[in-house]
DNA sequence: ATTAGCACTCTTGATAGGTGAGTGCTAATT
DNA sequence: AATTAGCACTCACCTATCAAGAGTGCTAAT
């Protein structure tokens, strides 16, 4: 119905699905034989072998040598996602067994990251990716001073949209915990919800003023504070957690290790990977990129299912998994969506509708 | 003169490094007639070919097959390391590339551990391991509490050892940011470098006493502080950070799957490092461990070299590498020694003579 | 003690033949 | 017009065989 130019008939809708679910399925290419012998079909494998031709035909099947069964094109997979797979979300037995998980953990933002990797890769059998949720716009939130020793202070920040970032920095003289406290509190409390471009302003005309509001160490304090949060957007695209190396071992089409080291410099490396989750970032729903629509080279024997995941549009992070695109289409998106609303879910219990003040 | 048992006369003992060192920089078997034309040794081939059999009577060596090279033994490689090799530190130059690398990043912990494990890896062209650094008992020093929004607060947590954990609870009711603020503050002054089973007993104390000096919210707060660390103290062996696929990948050891999936086992379930961690800690220097010298099967075919690191008997952590058996030892055991000084050195900026309070 | 010489062993790569799975086509059937 | 039985044909895959080459181990000479 979508796609009137490229309407098939019932069977041979019928065959292209078993085809893809049956190669997903054993890695093998199909024959002919095995589909009316496997599926009860009522007509000879002749009529099927002609069938199989004219799906080739048409650019969804090939063939990788003359006598070989048939193996789905990027087009056939692509058909199929769009038009015949089964959209039966997550069993409802699994969704439980996975929310049970992630309200065990309720605790730490990067404890669901972790979560989410690990239950995507496990039930997709294959490379989840995961970003940390990041508010479209980071606010200065809190942070603390807190005395090491000596000359060494511990600098805990803490933006709005729930990331923290730690470091240490050394001081000219030595600080008791009472004057670092007094100095975080002064900062804290004219420097709240703040974006960068505001703290810098507020830095260079307290600066410029003749009567300085703030005392030389919050100066100082504040330097670093707008270094790291430009440092954070930089990283934007960087700490794409990712899980699931174990899995891909298992999938025949990681026998060699090329492979394996092409996956390893998508995931690490991420230049294919980097232009595709902003792109999810400003999509809803669940992503489908398949093999050769890639306009990443090193991609164009992958797919992969990405989403969305957060609230409305004030933080947001991306999920989702890399494979073959011998993937297990239905199954992949259903999981992968319904962990995005899981995470969302989540998040939006830190984010309430307030926007998280 | 260690070993007089297996002592060597000069020829053997120059013939058993040459072979180690080709073997381990060429990864083929090294031939008699090689070594001579290589090596410029004023003897024959034959003669060679006949201490070559001693050797391998002695159990250094060994041999594929009748017509093959000649191949350490994990017996060879230890005599090696004990007895033949270099033992000379890492070169100047690449100290200070390193050391550089370092304090670039004099922010954050974890970045030390991240940098240390890329170093190592590139490096040794290896999987490298690093623990983050752990106090021997962990001590409270200060918790925040902040109002992320409505009864939704964001805990965290300062330990003693500059490890920080974060994580999210919800109040009954309503809590302003100063009323959180006011009852950290009191946490903070009574449970300042407390350790867990002190907080415990302080926390058992006031819930008894008829006049509690804590509030409830108070005790809400310290319970997640108590249990938070008894989780830290738990996941001790956990959390090993690793870095170096990509190295292991062009390790032609590694040409099989299989191989693969031992490493990523060993790496993430940890089960054969889990008892060489806690050793690795309670030894001095870097602690070499060879092939067959494992106590756990699944390591039989690897070598592991690590290195205690940290301040004296405050905090430490361990750091290494772990490859295939055919490991370039000398340089090997020099980066790790070598890193491990200069993580010492930034901790133990962090941590003076005082002890960190 | 050393070494030249040589037989012997075993890997590696190439080639060839056999097998079987599966297609594509043709002609007969419904 | 669609279906199908029948069969030739193709190609991957497996196995066997052979030749070449590398390297050892032994023997006998130095």
């Amino acid at each position: 119905m979508r796609v009137p130019l490229l309407e098939l008939n019932e069977r041979r809708r019928l065959i292209l699905k078993l085809v893809v679910q049956e190669y997903v399925e054993t890695s093998q290419p199909v024959a002919s034989e095995l589909l009316v012998r496997k599926y009860g079909l009522n007509v000879s494998s002749a009529t099927i072998r002609n069938e199989l031709a004219a799906l080739e035909e048409l650019g969804f099947l090939t063939h990788l040598h003359t006598s070989a069964g048939r193996v789905p094109t990027d087009v056939g997979y692509r058909y199929f996602v769009a038009n015949l797979m089964d959209r039966t979300p997550l069993p409802v037995t699994e969704q439980r067994t996975i929310r049970h998980q992630f309200y065990q953990v309720r605790t730490e933002l990067d404890q669901w990251i972790q979560l989410a990797g690990a239950v995507l890769a496990r039930t997709a059998q294959n490379l989840a990716v995961v970003t940390a949720p990041r508010a479209y716009q980071s606010r200065f939130k809190h942070l603390e001073l807190i005395a090491i020793h000596d000359t060494t202070v511990l600098l805990v920040l803490v933006l709005h949209d729930g990331t923290i970032r730690q470091q240490t920095f050394s001081l000219e003289g030595t600080r008791s915990q009472e004057e670092l406290s007094h100095s975080a509190l002064r900062i804290n409390q004219r420097s709240h919800d703040q974006t960068v471009v505001r703290l810098e302003e507020l830095l260079a005309l307290d600066r410029n003023a003749s009567v300085s509001s703030f005392e030389e160490i919050e100066h100082d304090v504040l330097d670093l504070v707008v270094r790291a949060m430009h440092q954070f957007e930089d990283q934007l695209n960087q700490g794409i957690h990712s899980d699931g190396l174990m899995e891909v071992l298992n999938q025949p089409e990681f026998a060699q290790i090329g492979r394996i080291r092409q996956v390893l410099e998508i995931v690490q490396g991420g230049r294919g990977l980097g232009s595709l989750i902003p792109q999810a970032l400003a999509s809803d729903g669940v992503q489908v990129v398949i093999g050769g629509e890639h306009s990443h080279d090193e991609m164009r024997e992958y797919s992969v299912v990405l989403s969305r995941y957060g609230v409305d549009d004030t933080v947001a992070g991306v999920l989702g998994v890399i494979g073959p695109t011998r993937m297990a289409y239905p199954r992949t998106i259903s999981t992968v969506r319904y962990i995005s609303t899981v995470m969302s879910d989540l998040l939006g219990d830190l984010y309430s509708a307030d926007g998280g003040r």
